[in-house]
DNA sequence: GCATGTGAATAGATTCACAGCG
DNA sequence: CGCTGTGAATCTATTCACATGC
C-alpha cells in the first residue's frame, strides 16, 4: 500500500545495488525497532518466526523483506540481532543524522519540537520556523523560532534534508514550495492538505482526519453488520 | 500500503452490500477533501479527470474507486460534485458523529485536544484521559482531564467509538487493552509502539519515526546516486 | 535437523483500452 | 461526442513450499 499508511507518496526509485519494494522499506523500521527491543535482553540470534511474531506479519515476509538486502541470516540458526540492526540500520540511512527543521509552529509544531526519539535514531530538529512574527523568537528546549523567510539561509547553513510542515491547511503548499526552493527534498506533511512536490522530491503524510475517517468506514461496518 | 500509512493494520472485511478494496477505502477521504473544496467554488459537476489531478492520481483509479460505491456518474457529464460528497460520507460513516477519547495528554495529546478538524467532520472529542493524576482536572478547551481508571464509565457514559492513544511507548498496549475491555473497537495509535488488539477491533497507526526512516532511506538512496 | 532464502503460485492493486450510455 | 464504468492486462505484493546449506 500506503502506503499508508499509513500510506503516502513515494519519492523516485533511485538506483542502489538492489531494488528493494516500497513495502518492504516501509516495513524495514518496523524490524529495527523490533530488533532495538531483542538487543536490550541480550538476545544473540533471532528466526524470522520471531521477529515476525514480535512485527506482527507472517515469517515469510520477514524473510524475503530481509532477503532484499542480502544474505544476513544463518540457516539453522536465524538471524544476528547486531548484525541485522546495523545492516537495517545502512539501508535505511540511520548511520548518519539528518537535519530536519520544523515549519510551523503551532500546538503540532511545539509537541514535534519537544518529541524524543528524533535525537534518538539518525534525525535531528536544527531549526524551528514559523511565518507569524509574534512566534519568532519563541524558545523551545535549545532552539529559537526563527523566520519563514530565512529558511534558504537555514537551509544551507544547517544542510537541511528533511521538512516536517505543521503548518495550517492553507499555507501548507506554499511552505512546501519554499522548502524546495531551498533545497531540501524530503518533506513530511502533517497538514490536512494535498500538496504537490517536483520529480526527485521525497513526500509523505500524516493525516489525522483521513486515519480517522478510515476507521469510521470500518467502525460503520461493524455496527452495520451486528443491527443486521 | 501502507501503508499506509501510511499504511497500517487494518479491521475485519466487515460485510456490507458491496466488498470495497482496503486501498479504495484509504483514497476515499482523499476524494471527499478534494470534493469539498471544488464544492466551495460552486461547481456542479466534476470529472474523474479533474478530480484525479486534484488528488494527484491516476483518472482510471478515480472511475474504479467510485465505481464501488456504485454507478454515480453520468457518462458524457462527470459526477455531481453534492451527490458524490453525499455518498462518499454516507460510505465512510461520516452522516453520523463518532465520540473520540484520547489517551495521554502530553505534547501531544494536546495538540490532538486543540486540533480543530475533529469537530469539522463527524468527530468529536468527548474525553481527554491520561493516567498521570497531577494532570487530571487540568481544563483543556471545554473538557477537563480525567484518570485513565475512569475509562470504562466515560466510554459507557458517552458511547466512545474511537480511541486515540498519544502515550509514551510503554503504556500504548496497556492502553489499548483498556481501550477494548471498555468497549472502544477502533484504535489510533500516535506511540511509537507496536500494539496488538483482539480480531474485531480496528487498529492504524500514525508514527512519526518511521515516516522519517523510509525518507531517510529515499534520501539516502538519491544522495547515492548523486555520489557515485 | 532446522531455519534461511527463493522460485512458483496466488492475491491484490493499478492501469489500459474500449464498450456503453447520456 | 465525451466521459463513465468495467473487463482484461499488467504490475506489485504476499504467501506457499521446498531446496539449500550451516
Amino acid at each position: 500500500m500506503d502506503e499508508g499508511g499509513t500510506g503516502s507518496a513515494e519519492g523516485p526509485p533511485g538506483r542502489g545495488h538492489r531494488r528493494i519494494p516500497e513495502a518492504t522499506v516501509a516495513r524495514l523500521p518496523l524490524y529495527l525497532r523490533c530488533l532495538l527491543e531483542v538487543a536490550e535482553s541480550k538476545t544473540v540470534t533471532i528466526s524470522s518466526e520471531r521477529l515476525a511474531e514480535m512485527a506482527g506479519v507472517n515469517a515469510a515476509k520477514v524473510r524475503k523483506d530481509l532477503s532484499y538486502l542480502g544474505s544476513y541470516g544463518t540457516r539453522g540458526v536465524g538471524y544476528d540481532v547486531e548484525y541485522l540492526l546495523f545492516q537495517i540500520s545502512r539501508e535505511l540511512g540511520l548511520t548518519q543524522d539528518w537535519p530536519v527543521v520544523i515549519v510551523g509552529i503551532g500546538n503540532l509544531g511545539h509537541a514535534l519540537a519537544n518529541y524524543r526519539g528524533f535525537g534518538a535514531r539518525g534525525f535531528r530538529v536544527v531549526a524551528l520556523v514559523d511565518a507569524d512574527g509574534s512566534k519568532v523568537g519563541e524558545q523551545i528546549g535549545e532552539l529559537r523560532v526563527r523566520h519563514l523567510e530565512d529558511l534558504p539561509a537555514i537551509a544551507a547553513e544547517e544542510s537541511v534534508a528533511i521538512g516536517v510542515i505543521a503548518t495550517p491547511a492553507g499555507a501548507a503548499q506554499d511552505v512546501a514550495d519554499r522548502l524546495v526552493h531551498a533545497g531540501v527534498s524530503s518533506i513530511l506533511n502533517f497538514a490536512p492538505a494535498l500538496i504537490t512536490v517536483p520529480e526527485g522530491v521525497s513526500l509523505r503524510k500524516v493525516d489525522l482526519s483521513i486515519e480517522l475517517q478510515i476507521l469510521s468506514f470500518y467502525q460503520q461496518r461493524r455496527a452495520g453488520v451486528v443491527a443486521s
